[in-house]
RNA sequence: GCCCUCAUCGUCUAGUGGCCUAGGACGCCGCCCUUUCAAGGCGGUAGCACGGGUUCGAAUCCCGUUGGGGGCACCA
């Protein structure tokens, strides 16, 4: 396949969404595996519902994701300008040429008449517009202009099959008749989706168009007006078309934006990876191979064809994300995974802008700890709480109420008493000591003997290993808080 | 309602006529390891929606049924 192009273009309302983020992904993914462009482009035609807040969101969004533009805004390219609000004097003239090509008409009819011709018909008024004013004569144009109406623009729809192949899902055929002329630009004249999003794809040169599903029957009404375009000499071909499965949630529905947990960059705030997103979206209707579902952005660029992604929708997966998230903390370099949660320890307040040298060295040394136990950063962060809590260090009550009781203040005083005396505060010298004490001299159960201790220097029930734990704490205030815990019981 | 579309374990999927007694992953359950919490290892649980064809042979092809989803704006 030469020269493949594709584009991702959403409209700047609301959040960043995970099925966006998939079909960025899909679109993406697939031109850098045939080696083409990737174009990003901004459709905000709905001056009433675009805001500049969701535009710098939709960026920083891509950004943080990996998906890098060949073309776009704050990148430029050929065909722009990118952002489609500075595109209209062109949408406009296209569609003065589709009108004076005969491509398409003036209507006058409002929603309201087309509605009350079909009930006076006994037609079901979901059908849509009913192509009333396909062949007004010039009078009646006149009289409804002198009526002070402002006309729509629409297109008159090929009266024939129409036909296309859909890499996804195979041929799709839309009978002639059943889709109705449709608008393109608002009776104010300014420009509709219906019209941009062809046009702009046409100008652009893109080649192939992967979207969802929900977009699959505006297609026949595109290729309608693709083939006016090639004609006037706007469009050169018409693209390849591919829809994705819908993304779903737990009642099979089509995932709301305003689900929380399609909240793209509140994942980021949680602490996921965008690699582990990344891999769990993708799979979300593709697999990389029968007997594997992990893998990073470099091999899925290199295994990914729109063709092998199946059609039938996929619901989100939230508990299974977590652990490809999880495999993909675990796949981190040590230093890469301490650079990454950093900014989490700051934001927490325990680590300041420029941590000391010592507070560097104790995170060098916690961060594998914690890395094979989290699922988030968010997690190895406070995971790491106890470590650089200083003054403001606390016991999680419900671990508290989970272990301090029984044998808890026997168990303290014991290793208060054995670990005073140790010579030297290392994690296998703590380690001796702790099981000579509380497993062979008193005879406690492993279980049993070392919550409290935990809980105690840890302040929680999951922390990283005990013995180092207290080793990196320090002696001095790994002593102060068993005597805390001690003198709270 | 009309048009389009989809149908393999609870979930995501592998499977493109014989390799399928249907494979993997998440989840769940159990065991092991660590004389700590996790992690890890091992094992188990569970599925081709239904009915007809076609074929020597069907999860795979065809038809129908049922069920699910999407769309039907002067939104995108």
């Amino acid at each position: 396949m030469t020269n493949v192009r594709t584009r991702f273009c959403p409209s700047p309302t609301g959040i960043p969404h995970v099925g966006l983020a998939r079909t960025c992904l899909y679109n993406w993914a697939f031109a850098r595996h045939h080696g083409g462009q990737f174009v990003f482009r901004i459709e905000d035609t709905d001056a009433a519902r675009d805001s500049q807040e969701s535009y710098e969101q939709l960026l920083d969004a891509l950004r943080w994701m990996g998906f890098d533009w060949d073309e776009g805004p704050e990148k430029g390219g050929p065909h722009g300008p990118y952002r489609q609000s500075e595109r209209r004097d062109i949408h406009l003239d296209v569609a003065r040429r589709l009108l004076e090509g005969g491509y398409a008409y003036e209507a006058y009819s409002t929603p309201e008449e087309v509605e009350a011709r079909h009930k006076a018909a006994g037609r079901d008024p979901k059908l849509g517009y009913d192509n009333f004013d396909r062949d007004l004569s010039e009078e009646q144009k006149a009289a409804y202009v002198a009526e002070g109406r402002k006309p729509v623009i629409r297109v008159r729809m090929p009266d024939e099959d129409i036909t296309f192949t859909d890499l996804i899902r195979g041929e799709v055929t839309y009978r002639a008749g059943m889709v109705p002329d449709f608008a393109i630009t608002r009776a104010d004249g300014t420009p509709l989706y219906t019209l941009v999003n062809p046009v702009d794809d046409a100008m652009m040169r893109i080649t192939h168009i992967i979207r969802g599903e929900d977009l699959l029957s505006s297609t026949p009404r595109q290729i309608a007006l693709y083939r006016a375009l090639i004609e006037l000499g706007i469009a050169e071909a018409v693209p390849t078309y591919a829809h994705a499965p819908l993304v779903t949630d737990e009642t099979r529905k089509k995932m709301s934006k305003r689900d929380p947990r399609s909240d793209l960059l509140a994942y980021r705030t949680k602490g996921y990876l965008p690699e582990g997103i990344l891999n769990y979206i993708a799979l979300l209707g593709w697999s990389i191979g029968p007997d594997r579902d992990v893998f990073s952005a470099e091999e899925l660029v290199a295994a990914f064809d729109i063709a092998d992604v199946n059609s039938n929708p996929a619901r989100f997966d939230e508990k299974k994300m977590d652990a490809i998230n999880a495999t993909h903390i675990r796949l981190l370099s040590p230093e890469d995974m301490a650079g990454r949660v950093t900014p989490f320890l700051q934001a927490a307040g325990l680590l300041p802008a420029e941590p000391t040298a010592e507070q560097l060295r104790v995170l060098a040394v916690a961060t594998p700890l914690v890395q094979e136990r989290s699922q988030t950063l968010v997690q190895a962060a406070e995971m790491m709480r106890f470590l650089f809590a200083g003054d403001a260090f606390e016991v999680d009550a419900e671990s508290w109420a989970k272990t301090m009781k029984d044998e808890a203040a026997q168990i303290l005083d014991a290793s208060v008493t054995a670990l005073e005396k140790l010579p030297e505060w290392t994690t296998p010298a703590i380690e001796e000591t702790l099981k000579a004490t509380l497993i062979d001299e008193l005879g406690i159960k492993p279980r049993k003997a070392f919550g409290p201790l935990r809980v105690a220097v840890t302040g929680k029930t999951v922390s990283p290993p005990l013995y180092e734990s207290m080793e990196l704490l320090g002696r001095e205030v790994s002593m102060a808080r068993l005597g805390e815990a001690r003198a709270k019981l």
